[in-house]
DNA sequence: TACTATTCCTATCGATTCGGTATGAATTAT
DNA sequence: ATAATTCATACCGAATCGATAGGAATAGTA
C-alpha cells in the first residue's frame, strides 16, 4: 500500500469538506490554503475526487466545492483505493503477474493477501463522520504546551 | 507499503535458502532459475542480504551462499523492510514531514500509525522455518488439477 | 455589457524510483 | 591454466511523483 501526496490531499479535501458539509460551498483556493497544498495540483486532485462521485462543484463567480454524501458514508478505503489504488502491497496479487509459477500455491502470497485484509478492515471502517468530530473535539481542548 | 520486485526476489531468496538450509550451499544461478529473477539483478539482491546479514557467502568455483542465520529467526518483516523500506503507508509517519501544522493532533496520522501496526503484526510474526514447511508441505500434496 | 472569480482542461517538466543490463574484476577449486 | 563463481560499479529506459503553466468555460454582479 502506498498512500502519495495527491492521496494525502485527497483525504484532506474530503476531511475539510465534511467539516463544511451542510454549511458552506467551499473554494479549492480555501481548502488549498487550509490543507497546505499548492492550489493547482488540488485542482487536478478536485477533478478526480468529483470523477469518482466524491464530490460536487459549482462553476462560476460564487463556486465551489461541497460532498457529494454524508461523510458518515464516506471512508478512508473508499477514497484512498480511487486515488492511489488497490491496497494490496504487490503487483502478484492483482492480474498478469506470472513470476509465480503456481501461484496458488505461493506461500508468500498468502502472506499478502492476509496484509491486505488487516489493512482493509482499519481503512473501510474509518469514515469522515468520524474524522470529523474528532477533528472538532480536539479543537475544543487547547494545547497546553509550554 | 510497498513491496517492489526486488523485495519479492528477496523474500523468494530467503526463502529457496531455507528450503536449502543445513545441506547445500547454493548458486545464485540456482536460485534465479528456480524463483525466476534475472541472474543479474538477483545478484544485486544478493549483495544487500549480505549486507542486512541475512545471508553468507562463499567465493570461487565451488562457492553459493547460505542463509546466516536459522530461518526460524527470520521474518518477512524484517526482509521486506531491510529491502523496501518502512511498512508504514505515508511519509508523515516518519521525520521532515510538514504537510500537517499540527501533526500530533493530526486524525489521518493516527490511521495510518493503525494500519502500520496491523501490517507489521502479520509480517514480523511469519517466520521462514513457517513458510519453508507449508512450501514442503504444499509439494506431497499434488494437485488435481483438471 | 463588462468584469471578476471561480471551475475545468490539457500540456509539460524535473526529480526520483524501478527493474534491469553491461562489463569486468577478484576469488577459488580442479 | 581454466573455469566457475562472487563482487563491484556504472549505466539505462520507462514509469511515477509532485508539481507548474496557460488558458478556456462558466456564472454571478455592477
Ligand atoms: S504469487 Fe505473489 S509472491 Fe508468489
Ligand atoms: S500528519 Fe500525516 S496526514 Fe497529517
Amino acid at each position: 500500500m502506498k498512500v502519495t501526496y495527491k492521496g494525502d490531499y485527497a483525504l484532506k479535501t474530503i476531511l475539510d469538506l465534511s467539516l463544511h458539509y451542510d454549511s458552506d460551498i467551499v473554494t479549492s483556493n480555501d481548502i488549498a490554503k487550509r490543507i497546505d497544498a499548492p492550489i493547482k495540483f488540488l485542482e487536478q486532485v478536485l477533478s478526480e475526487l468529483k470523477k469518482g462521485g466524491f464530490v460536487l462543484s459549482k462553476r462560476g463567480k460564487v463556486g465551489g466545492y461541497i460532498l457529494a454524501k454524508n461523510p458518515a458514508k464516506i471512508t478512508v478505503g473508499q477514497v484512498i483505493r480511487f486515488i492511489d489504488g488497490p491496497v494490496e502491497p504487490i503487483a502478484c496479487i492483482n492480474k498478469g503477474y506470472t513470476n509465480c509459477s503456481d501461484a496458488s500455491k505461493c506461500v508468500l502470497k498468502k502472506v499478502w493477501e492476509q496484509v491486505g485484509m488487516a489493512v482493509s478492515a482499519i481503512i473501510d471502517k474509518v469514515n469522515f463522520e468520524d474524522l470529523a468530530n474528532e477533528v472538532r473535539k480536539s479543537k475544543q481542548e487547547p494545547v497546553y504546551s509550554i
